[in-house]
DNA sequence: CATCGGATACTCGTGACCGAGTAATCGGAG
DNA sequence: CTCCGATTACTCGGTCACGAGTATCCGATG
């Protein structure tokens, strides 16, 4: 756990659904799905029902009724606290104003790139190039939808950061496998030899920092 | 688990090291140090010990030797095993070559843009730009020693790429930040109007795609 | 020569997260 | 009317990650 009480950003979202209106936990997960937040909040049922539990446990929400129709499972209602409310504020507050640091996949997969050989390495961004052209254009096509539905911008800004993280790997992709495939990467020529010599089985020479 | 026996991107870490040479985890651990890796992939000792534990299991990795020196705690060294070499090859290929849907928080922090009122989300979004400029800055200044120092770019494109994702970044939040100062992006009247009546504690009338 | 910080090397308990599983109801097709 | 698949609503057990804690040794400093 990280400085706050509950971690998770699913609990952040909770938070929102429950500050438009009392709602119980499958109904926040419908919600949030109905307007494509699971495209930006990792949502499932598991972490729904804890995060939800431990909001409570510190008091930044409460159980506002317990309704059973037929012999179906009961469905908890819950309603937001005024601590909840701040919490909500403050926790948003920080996400926006403060970047932290991550770890993407594709950043570790950089970082031992000299683990594959060069022709590999070619291969392969090439590969996700393509893809992340495919990506970006399935993310035009639903920009496209959304303005089409006349949805306003401010529901799709995290679509459109999303589209600009995307271009912006796209652009670094092709330009390394660029300078990869041409040897104007400063070490692909060691690279390349470290690579054949360990294809042959030969004890591979570190390369010293003078 | 995904996919994967072990799905902890240090596993790989674990594997790359082991590929050069046996080592036992803490050597791993300052190897990866030392070469700057643990900027790109999380590095904490609960982990490194459980993920090694699982390779083995896996027959990812073998004990090769258990030495004592004194009285001091046993270090185990470790090997790759074959199936090891080729579990690493996979994976590393599918990192560099699968783009894969990831949730950043700043993402997550977009998506609820609503629950701020635009003045608190301008101010917050010019606080965040600030915060990118001077991490963008102690990138490029990293980037500068690197080459100073004579180190090969092939040791370094993690950082190019993180800089390049920081810039985007930059970009779209001082572009979003002015469309909202200005009242140019689509929603903020309605958003306005809407946080307004908050404050006020009256009922927030949703808004309806037509 | 005592001691004190820092490096070495790992351990362990707590708690978060996941997603398959369950169980009931509803709506439509035959 | 009855069968089937989709929807509603939640539960549970296991795995995984975390980071503070432990214990030893080394070297420098007064």
């Amino acid at each position: 756990m990280g400085r706050r009480k509950v971690s998770n950003p699913l609990a952040l979202a909770v938070l929102a659904c429950l500050a438009e209106r009392p709602m119980h936990p499958y109904e926040m997960a419908t919600t949030m799905r109905e307007r494509g937040k699971h495209e930006s909040i990792k949502l499932n049922y598991g972490s729904l029902y804890t995060v939800v539990e431990a909001l409570q446990k510190h008091g930044l929400v409460a159980v506002r009724e317990t309704v059973r129709e037929g012999r179906r499972p009961e469905r908890t209602v819950y309603e937001i606290t005024a601590a909840g409310r701040l919490e909500f504020r403050d926790w948003l507050s920080e996400l926006v104003s403060t970047p932290v640091k991550e770890f993407p996949a594709f950043e570790s997969g950089l970082s031992l790139l000299g683990g594959l050989s060069p022709d590999e390495a070619v291969r392969l961004l090439g590969a996700r190039a393509m893809r992340l052209r495919a990506d970006i254009e399935a993310g035009r096509e639903m920009r496209r939808q959304a303005e089409q539905m006349g949805l306003p911008r401010l529901f799709t800004v995290e679509g459109d950061y999303r589209l600009g993280q995307l271009e912006a790997e796209l652009e670094f992709t092709e330009k390394l496998r660029g300078s990869i495939a041409d040897g104007s990467l400063g070490g692909v020529d060691h690279w390349r030899e470290a690579n054949r010599q360990h294809e042959a089985g030969e004890e591979v020479t570190a390369f010293e920092v003078r």
